[in-house]
DNA sequence: ACCTGAACACCGTTCAAGT
DNA sequence: ACCTGAACACCGTTCAAGT
């Protein structure tokens, strides 16, 4: 693994532990055993830094969505398992989905990021497509339906994290919200 | 005003002016004229301080929704206002905005803020439950309908803000999205 | 009760210097 | 090409002291 490699495994590991504020350039540093001035040679800053660990983990997304959209379940399982799936990306790596999701500052810069982001719910989108061609989604472009679904699902997993879920709806995770989502716009298609 | 609330006035502008990064104590201090250690006579840290602000703007949302529910307008025509108005403000006070609903870690702290957030969603709630009323959206319960209209709003906003509602979209505007999914769970309802 | 000023232990970033 | 160490200008927070 090169330097910069190894940089973006530490600053993910340390997103892990300890949140963003744990992400220090002394902290990642000294994590590979080199200065806290290392980290310059290879990205343009912290926040290049950390834009380097979302796009990693915007390919594993797309990766792992790819599988699902490739696996022989029916179309709108394939669907809520890709839900699924970023659901529990979330809960394991709540630092990390959120510099994936909410952090527009790091979102705005654009480069291999963005072309991450772009292909990653590319994927997604295909997934949506699927169901659609099967009947069980109504025929809005498909773009355009897919942002929505996904915007429901980070929209419950935001309400989720602040502790907003539960209080109001009893539901015991962001899926049960989006099942209920993914049956009524299957209602709304067959009439 | 007291000093305590001029100085979440000041963490306000802070905020409007240059993001959360923008809000120091030292700064927040220096705009009422105060020393940058006055705060801690007010607030128990700079967490308190902001979680303070996010209850002020809380309670602005809560009235304002509150003024469009006793309106006249249609049922859906107000459901479409108040998110109209949550889109707004997270255009106007984006920094503000993320600290509404997308900073966990002041949510988490529960306390008044708590109490502004959960006043503020019943509001919501309310207007959707009067759309329910009229027939114009399915008549799951109204808390769990209302939270998932609102996370879809909200997602939607994220994605506008990380710059990846128009490149897949054309979308102009969150709003846009909504209107669609609004009309989706009406044709939802009617068979 | 409320505020100040010094001090502490951090930060990101820059720069000159090393190999 | 890649790295180090000192230095700079910041932070939040604590503490002793003032009125």
């Amino acid at each position: 693994m090169s330097t910069a490699e190894r940089l973006v495994a530490a600053a993910a590991d340390l997103l892990d532990e300890g949140g963003e504020a744990a992400v220090t350039l002394r902290g990642v540093g000294a994590a590979i055993g080199v200065s806290h001035n290392a980290p310059y040679k290879h990205f343009v800053n912290r926040d290049d830094l950390l834009a380097a660990v979302a796009a990693t983990d915007f390919r594993a997304l797309a990766e792992g969505w790819q599988r699902i959209r490739a696996s022989g379940q029916e179309p709108n399982q394939r669907l809520l398992a890709a839900l699924d799936a970023v659901i529990e990306f979330s809960q394991a790596h709540p630092a990390r989905y959120r510099l994936l999701f909410n952090s527009p500052a790091i979102a705005v810069r654009g480069g291999p990021l963005t072309a991450a982001a772009e292909e990653a719910l590319g994927v997604f989108a295909g997934i949506v497509e699927d169901s659609q061609a099967a009947g069980t989604l109504p025929d809005t472009p498909s773009d355009n339906l897919a942002i929505l679904i996904f915007a429901t699902a980070h929209g419950l997993i935001d309400a989720d994290a602040s502790g907003r879920l539960r209080p109001r709806t009893g539901w015991a995770q962001a899926g049960t919200g989006l099942q209920i989502l993914i049956r009524l716009l299957s209602n709304s298609h067959q009439n």
